[in-house]
DNA sequence: TTATATACGATAATTTTTGTCGTATTTAGA
DNA sequence: TCTAAATACGACAAAAATTATCGTATATAA
């Protein structure tokens, strides 16, 4: 099964909800846990690791919350997924540095130059894909 | 972490290796595991998934094997994936008769319809590439 | 000073993926 | 007809990755 993580579904949802919500109030992390129905200590940590990666900013304490840095309509899939310290990598070798310990095919591999490139293609399309795109009004 | 899995990487060497080979000897499954390093056992029930959907036929006995039903130039990734009864699923819902069950959000998702149409466009990819395109000469 | 936030390391639980075992069946050739 | 070498396949075990929870610290508005 080639799917994304919950954590990459979760964090799309928190932040399309801090865009659409963060000029009525700000946003807390129980809040958006409650609304969407997302595990509260899960989504503080992608969260806090989304103020990490300079896409949206917190404000502690009584009345705090988050607030996007980043425009919906700039912030694309690619920086979310890469924010997680996550990443398409769709074998073991196909990345720079990848050495036998990664795989023992890895010198005389067919296969390898041809996922590379699929990869590249996939993290196009990622990256051309907006938050604001990802996401449509309800009806 | 988006990625194909071993199961699909291997049946894509097998694959390769019984087109490149098949007019030489037939392949066993104990040739090519112990040609590509892959387990032996997980290898074979890939095999018999591939021989299930039509894609390589299989002789049992003695000097048995298998060989190729489509050429390499007709066989896309989508198929053999597909043949693995793996799919391309990028989140719970997007399917076609996902309910609560699945997501307790679906009927009022703002995300279900765009991963959609993103998942549409991976499987596209998927289908357009052939294993032909999905290995390269050895140097 | 208190209530309500974020920050974050550690660990537990769950799910998925990967690998193994055991047994049955098939078939070519000595 | 017997044997060796092959596929077929269900059940299970092990490992890895993902997801969820716990505990504690820190910040800040009122």
């Amino acid at each position: 099964m080639i799917k994304i993580s919950k954590s990459v579904e979760y964090s799309i949802l928190a932040l399309k909800y801090i865009a659409d919500n963060e000029k009525i109030t700000t946003i807390s992390s129980r809040k958006i846990s409650d609304d969407m129905n997302i595990p509260y200590e899960l989504l503080s940590k992608l969260l806090q690791k989304m103020v990490r990666e300079g896409i949206i900013k917190s404000q502690q304490g009584k009345y705090g919350g988050y607030s996007m840095l980043i425009t919906a309509e700039k912030l694309n899939l690619l920086r979310i997924i890469d924010a997680l310290d996550e990443k398409v990598q769709l074998t073991n070798c196909t990345f720079d540095k990848a050495t036998t310990d990664d795989c023992t095919r890895i010198d005389n591999c067919a296969i390898r130059s041809p996922f590379w490139n699929l990869q590249n293609k996939i993290n196009n399309l990622f990256e051309s894909i907006t938050l604001y795109e990802l996401t449509e009004e309800k009806k």
